[in-house]
DNA sequence: GGATGTGAATGTCTTCACAGCT
DNA sequence: AGCTGTGAAGACATTCACATCC
């Protein structure tokens, strides 16, 4: 920010936007993305809400936290609302991952390719297995987790993807902590412990289906139940 | 329920029990595990809300959507708070699932042992890949796609994982749903559209990742944050 | 005494409804 | 006229605080 401009970066109250709108601007995103495809150039609040089966207001209000993005009258120009999402998400950036395990889930994340269509490099993939150690992912050399440490702070890394069993989790999860990982985000099947200054989040798959059973089980109204949602813990 | 039992279950209002709530069921089940493993027997409202960081109140609050478990000035038996958990998620029938494509995160999800353990058996695996078709694992033998709606049937599938690319995962979807799955859990990286009657929850990682920047590009103080959920699209 | 279960208070998120711009 | 942006209302979720029971 140039000296001589409004300084309002100081005193701009950083409202604390909650999880679920964060959530669906990722959404919003997406549905931006589907739209360019289409070839459209402007989109109303109503029409985006319905793709995801929103109310408008919602929508423009999530918007607004962030700025006026749009023309009254018209709606959102698509190219820039999505320039503007990306912005506010952070992805502008390119952030270094490591990826901690790679057995099944770890090859599966390894090689699904929304990481790097959205801007996360995985730099680094560990493993403990001797077996799987020095094995080459897609020009990506496999280290030992003994290693660690030095991985981290040579690639510079900034969030750590893990995808070890429950039992390995913990222990790892402080190492990465103590080496300066600034985000976790967590596959195995048990809930970290919390740590000051870093953020975790937990993926657990089977929570996941636990939450369908309970509606199944329930006979709700799915509707528009169950989706808000994801792979959290 | 008998016929001369007073007749509660026809007006017990089954109050809508906030998705939030479940989740937080499916962490109270994993910690008692984790306590019943540590040999204790009984455990209190508080020391479970520690493990979760959670306000005791909370949890008392969200048990007692349920019934009543815990003893006055006692706490709660934790074999017997276990197995009422697994009761009301619906984990104690064991569901039937189908998984469709064989890919890297097909093979994740299938190889993922918590799916077993908490109830879900994956009964048949779907595949477009003529290359893989005919494979077996575990026991279970690929089948082409094209089968889609036969297996549904003769399985009797309960609920369907989608491991597809994006671009499979809509007419995927519809099929599923009309040979009569009634849930889905979609891991391919875009919203399906919603449909009356089925349940969908959609698991998106990259979205999960961007949840994670947002955080970091702000420096949130992150202690209690970004916990409370997952996977979800 | 110690901990649950729960009405009431508080806090947060969602939706309404309309002023205001194009 | 059409659609955004936003205070205010309403719905929902969390937390407090205490009566109740072991």
């Amino acid at each position: 920010m140039s000296p001589q401009s409004f300084a309002a970066a100081d005193f701009m109250e950083k409202a604390k936007i909650s999880e679920s709108t964060i959530r669906r601007m990722s959404h919003y995103y997406r549905f931006l993305e589907e739209m360019e495809e289409e070839g459209l150039e402007t989109i109303s609040s109503k029409k985006l809400a319905a793709r995801g089966h929103l109310n408008p207001a919602k929508v423009r209000k999530d918007l607004s936290y962030f700025g006026s993005f749009g023309r009254r009258g018209k709606g959102y120009d698509i190219k820039l609302l999505k320039q503007a999402i990306h912005d506010i998400l952070g992805v502008t950036r390119k952030w270094r991952l490591i990826l901690i395990g790679a057995g099944n889930l770890g090859s599966a994340l390894f090689y699904f390719g929304e990481f790097k269509k959205a801007g996360f490099e995985i730099l680094a993939v560990l493993e403990k297995d001797p077996a799987k150690i020095g094995q080459e992912w897609h020009g990506i050399m496999i280290c030992s987790v003994d290693d660690l440490e030095e991985v981290v702070r040579s690639f510079q890394i900034d969030i750590a993807v893990l995808a070890v069993p429950a039992k390995a989790a913990v222990e790892v999860a402080e190492r990465l902590v103590r080496a300066g990982v600034k985000a976790l985000l967590n596959f195995a099947p048990i809930k970290l412990p919390y740590q000051r200054g870093i953020i975790i989040r937990d993926v657990n798959l089977a929570m996941e289906l636990e939450g369908l059973t309970y509606l199944l089980k329930n006979g709700q109204a799915p509707e528009f139940r169950a989706d808000d949602n994801i792979l959290s813990s």
